[in-house]
DNA sequence: TGTACAGTCCTGTATATACAGCTCGCTACC
DNA sequence: GGTAGCGAGCTGTATATACAGGACTGTACA
């Protein structure tokens, strides 16, 4: 037995007003949702309504409020706990998602040519790796420096540590044929992913390949990627500011 | 009346070995259909097995199969029309999603002070917005140039232009208090962002709020935000590199 | 006193079913 | 020959139902 509270009749009437209300029922339970996170209505960590209560409120059937609240988790905006409950997620400003793609999809995309310069490809200690690569990958790590080009101009430089234990065959791979985010998405297919992105300036070395300028601002990203929970591959990717940019979007509710 | 096709056959054989076999059921379905796009099995734009057909092939629900591939839609993998099919989504590489959280939070998850300094906030002709904001927006927009400080470093300059129709007090708000993101997200609720993300150096105005050295790296986000399908506000973020990163992740299958 | 167990509430998943709306091809009629 | 319209096949959404398993509470029993 649950009694209509206050909160659930709140919610009902509030309910009729979000959004357009042309929109599918699971859509305006989201934003209903989402309105009440946003505005601070529930606060961090504050539990929400049960799905149970949302179902007596809104007269909609679980498997919609479930539908709602799963793809609500999916972007961050709550969390869920079997057993216990739905609490608002404790980074709750609406989080902005940046598409990361692939350098050699992106630059065919635009209408150039693609094409790579490996500078080496070899094994090295696993001390120039970050520990959490050193612990899976054993005493050694294969390493590969590569320029990729956007018809003639270098556009990014891939400097790239892989997991020997996932990715045995890596040091025989021509990678003018294809890239390494390619094979390695392959052999070993990608199913989680980390980004940092930062502004630096680039070395002597770095500029040398790249061709560019002393203060030439450069887009840095360190990605490392994993395979059903296994760390395959850690990369740092240098791009001139000047010919190459990030671009991305989300939302489209 | 739907035959078992070799295609179909196939699916069921692969499907027994694809990731790990405790895995619910949809989760599974979404590794075998990924396993194919991503080898290449279904190449580019190519159409995939209807719903129906994977009902058949799979012995799953229909309901199962939906969810499987619903959440591939939404990681951009595949793409589907109704009333034609399910495709190949064109940009085939996995593509990674990084977050770009609000600058505020960042600040005080790390254990930081946030405030503000308001540079100015005052109404200018819309020549100064792209034709987009123009189009909307009418013959002036309101313009914030406001700058964010981590304790008392300078982090970020804020240079925002707001659509005034849809939200028309935006001059008389006081943003020391409560910042714009803050502001805008509570009075037209973000639904859709569009973010390019560049390395750039600050000209001598900007470098002066940030107070940074002449050659100093900085990361530029340019951000524009809807509501409901209106255009809201259009962002220009600068953040200088020695003090600012933008971190990450994707996937968690 | 403490431990084991039952009961309850919650989310997670899977299924069968239904109807709506879109798209395209085929057919029958003009 | 051209065209309007019907129907098959597809995805999108909504619902009722079911069972599993996690988390917590309170009670009964040793």
């Amino acid at each position: 037995m649950v009694p209509i509270t206050v909160v659930e009749s709140e919610l009902a009437a509030q309910f009729q007003q979000v959004g357009p209300a042309s929109a599918p029922a699971y859509e305006r339970v989201k934003n209903l949702i989402a309105a009440g996170v946003r505005s601070g209505r529930w606060s961090d960590g504050q539990q929400l309504p049960s799905e149970h209560q949302l179902v007596s409120a809104l007269g909609l059937s679980r498997m919609t409020i479930n539908r709602a609240l799963r793809e609500l988790t999916h972007e961050g905006l709550i969390v869920r706990r079997a057993g216990v409950g739905t609490f608002v997620a404790t980074p709750k400003a609406a989080s902005a998602l940046l598409q990361v793609r692939n350098i050699a999809d992106d630059v065919r995309r635009h209408g150039h040519r693609h094409r790579t310069e490996v500078v080496h490809v070899r094994e090295e200690s696993s001390e120039v790796a970050d520990p959490e690569l050193r612990a899976v990958a054993g005493p050694t790590v294969f390493r590969s420096l590569i320029v990729h080009f956007e018809d003639d101009t270098p556009i990014q430089l891939e400097d790239r540590l892989v997991n020997p234990a996932a990715v045995p065959h890596y040091l025989e791979r021509d990678f003018t044929r294809q890239t390494p985010h390619a094979y390695l998405n392959e052999v070993a297919p990608l199913t989680r992913g980390e980004h940092i992105v930062e502004a630096v300036l680039a070395d002597s070395t770095e500029r040398r390949l790249l061709r560019i300028a002393r203060h030439e601002p450069c887009l840095l990203v360190r990605r490392r990627t994993w395979s059903y929970d296994v760390l395959v591959s850690s990369a740092r990717l240098l791009h001139p500011g000047s010919r190459h940019r990030l671009e991305g979007s989300f939302g489209a509710d």
